[in-house]
DNA sequence: CGCATAATGTTATGCGCATAATGATTCTGT
DNA sequence: ACAGAATCATTATGCGCATAACATTATGCG
């Protein structure tokens, strides 16, 4: 690929990137949480309490980063932890009461953010996009290879 | 929108940007580059010597970070500041030979990431990206209002 | 069983990015 | 001409993310 073409697709992930941060920081502020906080707390409330080795996993960032968000929403009063019943090294994480009220709040932001990020485009594009980013993404993991499976493993 | 869709397109920019952000960090790390500088001398390398709150505008980040970054970049010896000729206030920052050089360099990575990025997309998808992202950027953007110059293609 | 190896979580450190506050200049309005 | 506002750059501080080094516990194999 020639420079220019690949110069404007970095440059738009890029851009892309920082303004998708900044807007969701604008959004959680009210709720006193700062972006990537609330991907953790979303993940609980789908799916449910587990380790702090599998939440880095869902989340798509390394455990050393888990342990400090994990830290401050404990802090924050909206997760525990508590440790695993049948493995010592562990800690499970769960959502309080309060984080579970949060987490319904998120969802509502999370919507409203949507919308503003696909505004004016059109709907097939919509539709197709998380898709193509999905792709995209794959492409680029270095930590499993590359497979981009829609349907869970048998 | 409803929660899933939303949820899904969140979580795909999400991992999208990581993904791109450490992809882009494995390809710099050679040049002992850390990702976002290489923007920066991209930019000086496309533009001229620019003053920095030029540069903060074209990088679309604050000027502190543009600061710190340039300060690593000089000490690397790949920028030289030197003050503004009709303005006391500021500096013009340009590239060193040794930056330029690494510039080009640069570019091939550019091209080796984006090729990386769209792989297994059809072309006409490719060819769409930057514009929808540049599009979705500018939703997003809440420091120019809302004004999106070029509509994304039929 | 015992021991090497893997896995879990933590601390330490570094970078990019942000906002807020500060010090210098330059610009503007009256 | 001058006071006030805007602009340029910097420092201080904080967060998310990364990697590297470490201690603790699990596990697989001889």
């Amino acid at each position: 690929m020639d420079f220019e073409r690949a110069d404007a697709l970095n440059q738009a992930i890029r851009h892309l990137t920082l303004r998708h941060r900044a807007r969701a920081a604008a959004l959680l502020a009210p709720l006193d949480l700062h972006p990537g906080q609330e991907v953790l707390l979303l993940e609980l409330a789908r799916t449910g309490p587990m380790i702090q080795a599998k939440l880095s996993e869902a989340l798509g960032c390394e455990p050393p980063s888990v342990t400090l968000m994990a830290r401050k929403l404990e802090a924050a009063g909206h997760i525990r932890r508590k440790p695993a019943p049948s493995d010592r090294r562990a800690s499970v994480v769960e959502l309080t009461d309060s984080g579970t009220a949060l987490a319904g709040r998120i969802k509502q932001l999370w919507s409203t953010l949507a919308e503003e990020t696909v505004t004016g485009l059109p709907a097939e594009t919509v539709a197709a996009l998380p898709g193509i980013l999905m792709t995209i993404a794959d492409n680029l993991d270095t930590r499993r290879p590359h497979q981009h499976s829609q349907h869970p493993p048998a």
